[in-house]
DNA sequence: AGCCTGTTTTGACGTCTGTCAAGCTAGAGA
DNA sequence: TCTCTAGCTTGACAGACGTCAAAACAGGCT
């Protein structure tokens, strides 16, 4: 099946669908796109780093956090006074096999 | 930059996001989702055999299918009294880029 | 021309979303 | 215990979104 199509995509059924839409909603935002790019270039980073890169309140920011929190692509941990924010790799797998396809060769052009 | 994240992201600027977002949120609807793998497993997909597959209006899908369109994912085309659609593998790719993985050697696990 | 089928557009409606201000909670330090 | 800072929650509001019915548009057929 994966043979003749352009791209490696199979057919999805409703309740994978319903699985995994939440998860390029959560990217779907460009705060929080631009939040898990910059969680997801290191290896975990402080919310006090994250608010300040953004014309934002602090509740707007942690709102954005939240929901990728339960899109389930990063996690939280507070540690003393900060709590410190870390991509959580299964769920960057979980859509990369979706858009299966030779990204590795592929440049990442514009 | 890639060598020592989990994950080989870069971090975005404003401009960055905000031109790719759309692409996320486009695919952040579960119907949405499920269209673009229906278009995806197979060269091009009439919308006659698009619609019957939801339980929803044809105004409704064809208003996904506008979504879909002008996130750049899908072409379309109209032959004869059928309009067929098509997916726009460089919009794959660089979602791919994104989410820059080992996605050909990782396992399309759960 | 007139009609029929397939698809898109328009208009309307209820719900969801992004944002902020104000208030609240957790931990550190005096 | 009191206070200060970091972050989260709540409540409110404007705007966006998903959906459908009705109307419009496009092609083929008689």
């Amino acid at each position: 099946m994966a043979c003749c199509a352009p791209l490696a995509v199979r057919p999805m059924d409703a309740e994978q669908a319903a699985g995994i839409a939440p998860m390029f909603k959560a990217l779907g935002d460009p705060v929080r796109l631009r939040l898990m790019s910059m969680i997801a270039s290191v290896p975990e980073m402080c919310v006090c780093d994250l608010t300040p890169a953004f014309d934002l309140s602090g509740p707007t920011i942690s709102h954005h956090l939240k929901v990728l929190r339960e899109a389930g692509l990063v996690d939280s941990e507070r540690r003393g006074t900060w709590v410190w924010y870390r991509v959580r790799p299964e769920a960057f797998r979980r859509l990369g096999a979706l858009l299966d396809l030779p990204a590795t060769t592929a440049p990442a052009d514009a």
